[in-house]
DNA sequence: CAATCTATTTGACATATGTCACAAAAACTA
DNA sequence: TAGTTTTTGTGACATATGTCAAATAGATTG
């Protein structure tokens, strides 16, 4: 991916970023594609980057009594890192590819660091931090519900999500077993 | 409570903010005493203010089904809105009183034009919005263990909620019915 | 393609939790 | 204080869900 690609990428996301802070901004970025299975931010380790998926899938996770608990899963497009991470502590959980993914990277520092310099940037940091905290609200929101109900919704509102992820990890994020899953799934 | 217990306030709240700071912050506050039972911000509504509690409590629920169901409680010295207000969209949640409450309140335009000239005052929402997430990331974590284990992580974690929230309230933040929290109780 | 491995489904069963009804306790109110 | 309302606790029961074991389907590899 070309550094013209990258700021293509940017100017989608958020049309205001002009086209010096867009020169600025992948100054600071690079790309980098890995395989299924690579785990781009580790429970229990800090970690520097914040990335943006430019294709593939990935999944976040901690472990609970030794078992996977999926927590989100995130696609094209989507910003990619932990809340943790952004503020300098350790993750407390393990992001792992679903899917071969490519991704735009930037070091958290010098992300922060434009962010004081550049306004526009400041506002993308802080639209980010917004986004991600209605994102955890309607995570919360949907979990208050009953399984079957969750499974449902969020069907109804992401249907490609049976396409590209396990319904393994789709049980453990949606806090049911595997096997009520597919109790629910063949019933409906 | 005066323009300069007010500055108190935000200066022990963030010891970074210099004099200067709290005066311009101070400027766009006011100080208000509400009794047991008023709803701060409702569900479906946009409001304008994010609060400060000097003395009290609040809860926040939203209805499902006619049934409420609590999303979290806060106290004093903590900071009370909903992500939803900060955006300039109706919120999807009631916060209400559960004891006679005193709070500083400041304009949300006021606030982050403030925000957006004052460095530190940037800085400020930068890390209330940051503090959000992570605390809406630990209920996400509380709420994925089974009913048990969350009462008692909660009550260990912050006993002091048992003496100041009612037990059906406490349930429905749990997400259990009043009857297992009743239970679960009994047992321990 | 056969062989192997992984993911998903199904059955049987135990258990946790919700619901409803009612009792007891506590908190308000006049 | 007595009466009323609200909150909390208990019992009985139905049901949803988890767990374990095994079968089936699907994917991967040589």
């Amino acid at each position: 991916m070309t550094r013209s690609e990258i700021k293509a990428f940017f100017k989608a996301m958020r049309p205001y970023l002009a086209p010096s802070t867009l020169d600025e901004l992948s100054d600071c970025c690079d790309y980098l594609k890995l395989p299924k299975g690579t785990a781009l931010i580790q429970e229990g380790k800090r970690h520097h980057y914040c990335y943006f998926i430019t294709k593939g899938a990935v999944k976040s996770y901690y472990l609970n009594d030794g078992k996977e608990i999926c927590s989100w899963f995130a696609f094209e497009r989507e910003t990619v890192s932990t809340i943790k991470t952004f503020a300098g502590q350790p993750s407390n959980e393990t992001i792992k590819l679903i899917e071969d993914s490519a991704f735009i990277r930037v070091n958290i520092k010098a992300f922060k660091a434009l962010a004081e310099s550049n306004i526009s940037i400041g506002r993308l940091t802080h639209e980010l931090l917004i986004e991600h905290a209605i994102f955890l609200e309607e995570l919360l929101y949907l979990k208050s519900k009953p399984g079957k109900e969750r499974y449902q919704e969020l069907i109804n509102a992401e249907p490609q999500l049976l396409q590209r992820v396990s319904l393994t990890d789709l049980a453990s994020f949606l806090g049911i077993s595997r096997e009520t899953l597919s109790r629910i799934r063949s019933k409906s």
